[in-house]
RNA sequence: GGGCGCGUAGCUCAGUGGUAGAGCAUCUGCCUUUUAAGCAGAGGGUCGAUGGUUCAAGCCCAUCCGCGCUCACCA
């Protein structure tokens, strides 16, 4: 039937339902109970009255009683209504409801002939009606009791789009982002009792900075100024130390105009944290008990099975040299090699150079082609080229090298780190660097940013950074294959 | 941006050039412990869009739109 049509019949509905002096849009309902408490505990709830409201997600009729199913936010509980029982008025009402009705149940609670926890109702009311229909799944078991699910919502654009359908039809979307919720705020008191404080900074910058990346502008109309879309809190935050915080925090989205596929969108969130007079050894350790804690405190486990393996968070993770694991795999020296020597060695692995690329890039491009895939424990990769990091202070004993690490697992970045930089002679140097590389067209260089080399003109203690991808680690603890299915409301092309 | 694939009823899908289909959902009737409830009947379509080939297009061709997977770009 045309979608029009069945929207149409059940606006009738809704009239003769009013015709019956029934309000078809409730204002409230006083919900005693949830159907997983009474299933869980149905000795204490067996013939005892509750109230309980939700979706009408089935209904089976049998002439002068009916079964129907609903569902709360804690799952669905079959309800039995009696012609005989709630009265002649209220069964005809009764025959008006459809799928997707939101309605309120009374009745005690009994187990029926098969043994299905129930609710024998003793009155019913319409909280809100549902004019357009949703899809229909059905659920059977197996020979193995295991539930098979019948034509299934599947559709992903129409699941990303109308999430709000998707998280009704299919509830492993929700318990996904009751996990999302749980892990944040398992983060949140992990460093509220390390003593960081959470802080907020600019969303609208006038000068973006703190990664490399192109940023989405806009105009801010009162002072006719251009703005940009923060990339990365990072500048701001260290501002704050240089201020006199010990350890700040932020949770909050960057906004990056690039590409999207299943690890980008093109906001998403990002924990960035600084700590005063700590170095990036100290954030090694940092990072590994902010994950066995989230691990525990969350899942109650350390181990997890992601992609047919086993991760143990809690484990110490490995600690690999970036430049020495690539001399091990491949035999070459990248510190002493000039850049045209390792563009041969990164063109011999099958990659296509447009031959502008620097010696860090190019350094890179070797990492990611001969190790980064074969990273499936958690690892911290360390000590980065110097042209990659234009933030992270020089290495205390090995020349061209920054303190840096990343974190992988699973052969995904998870986070990023370092001593943060704070000379601001060598700062200066380093974004007029950038600046160069921006003259060359490289649009992802970082801006200057005169007002972060004078604050930290004013002198910065030594700090260790930190910056880890929620959603990313969301997916993995989740087990999720695309960011788009952690992020509630991923960005879409607009409909027609 | 490249490659591959998909788009048919509200949902899940079949339909390989000759009268648009199935299950669920919807509607009518029967049915007081059912459960993918059952039985009997009925309605429901711009086959993503536009153009082309053909006597004839859901099907073949082209272009476009949207989505998915993948590669590239990108932390």
């Amino acid at each position: 039937m045309e979608l029009n049509s069945l929207i149409q019949r059940r606006l009738e509905e809704l009239e003769k339902l009013q015709e019956m002096n029934i309000q078809p849009y409730a204002y409230e309902f006083d919900v005693t109970n949830n159907s997983a408490e009474i299933k869980s505990d149905f000795e204490k709830f067996e013939q005892k009255d509750v109230k309980i409201a939700g979706r009408i997600m089935a209904i089976r009729r049998m002439g002068k009683a009916s079964f129907t199913h609903i569902q709360d936010e804690t799952g669905k509980i079959q309800v039995y209504l009696r012609k005989d029982e709630i009265g002649e008025e209220a069964y005809a009402a009764f025959k008006l409801m459809d799928i997707g009705d939101i309605v309120g149940v009374e009745g005690f609670v009994f187990k029926t002939r098969t043994e299905e926890i129930s609710v024998h109702a003793k009155s019913f009311a319409l909280l809100a009606k549902s004019i357009r229909p949703i899809p229909i799944t059905k659920e059977t078991v197996d020979e193995e009791g295991n539930k098979v699910l019948h034509d299934q919502f599947a559709d992903k654009e129409l699941r990303y789009r109308q999430r709000y359908v998707d998280l009704i039809v299919n509830p492993e979307v929700k318990e996904v982002f009751v996990l999302r919720s749980k892990i944040i705020s398992a983060i949140r008191r992990f460093l509220d009792e390390k003593n960081l404080l959470e802080v907020e900074t600019p969303v609208l910058q006038p000068i973006y900075g703190g990664a490399a990346a192109r940023p989405f502008e806009t105009h801010h109309n009162a002072l006719d100024m251009k703005l940009y879309l923060r990339i990365a809190d990072e500048l701001y935050l260290k501002r704050l130390i240089v201020g006199g915080f010990n350890g700040v925090y932020e949770i909050s989205k960057d906004f990056r105009n690039e590409g999207m596929d299943k690890n980008h969108n093109p906001e998403f969130t990002m924990l960035e944290l600084y700590v005063a007079y700590k170095d990036y050894n100290w954030m090694m350790e940092f990072v590994e008990e902010m994950f066995e804690h989230v691990a525990r405190a969350v899942f109650g486990k350390t181990e997890f099975e992601i992609e047919g393996r086993t991760v143990d968070f809690g484990k110490k993770w490995n600690r690999i040299s970036m430049v020495d694991e690539i001399k091990t795999k491949t035999g070459v020296d990248v510190l002493s090699a000039s850049a045209d020597e390792l563009r041969e060695v990164v063109k011999s692995k099958g990659e296509e150079l447009t031959g502008g690329e620097s010696k860090g890039k190019l350094i890179d491009l070797l990492f990611e082609l001969s190790v980064e895939s074969g990273l499936s424990e958690p690892t911290f990769i360390v000590d980065y080229p110097l042209e990659l990091s234009p933030l992270a202070k020089k290495h205390r004993s090995r020349e061209g090298l920054v303190e840096r690490f990343e974190g992988f697992v699973m052969g995904r970045e998870i986070c990023n780190a370092f001593s943060e930089l704070n000379d601001p002679i060598d700062q200066k140097e380093r974004f007029s660097s950038q600046s160069k590389m921006r003259d060359e067209g490289d649009d992802e260089a970082h801006q200057i940013d005169e007002d972060y080399i004078r604050a930290l003109e004013f002198g910065m203690p030594p700090t260790a950074g930190l910056g880890v991808g929620i959603d990313r680690l969301v997916m993995l603890f989740t087990n999720q294959p695309s960011i788009r299915d952690v992020i509630l409301f991923p960005l879409m092309r607009p409909e027609k």
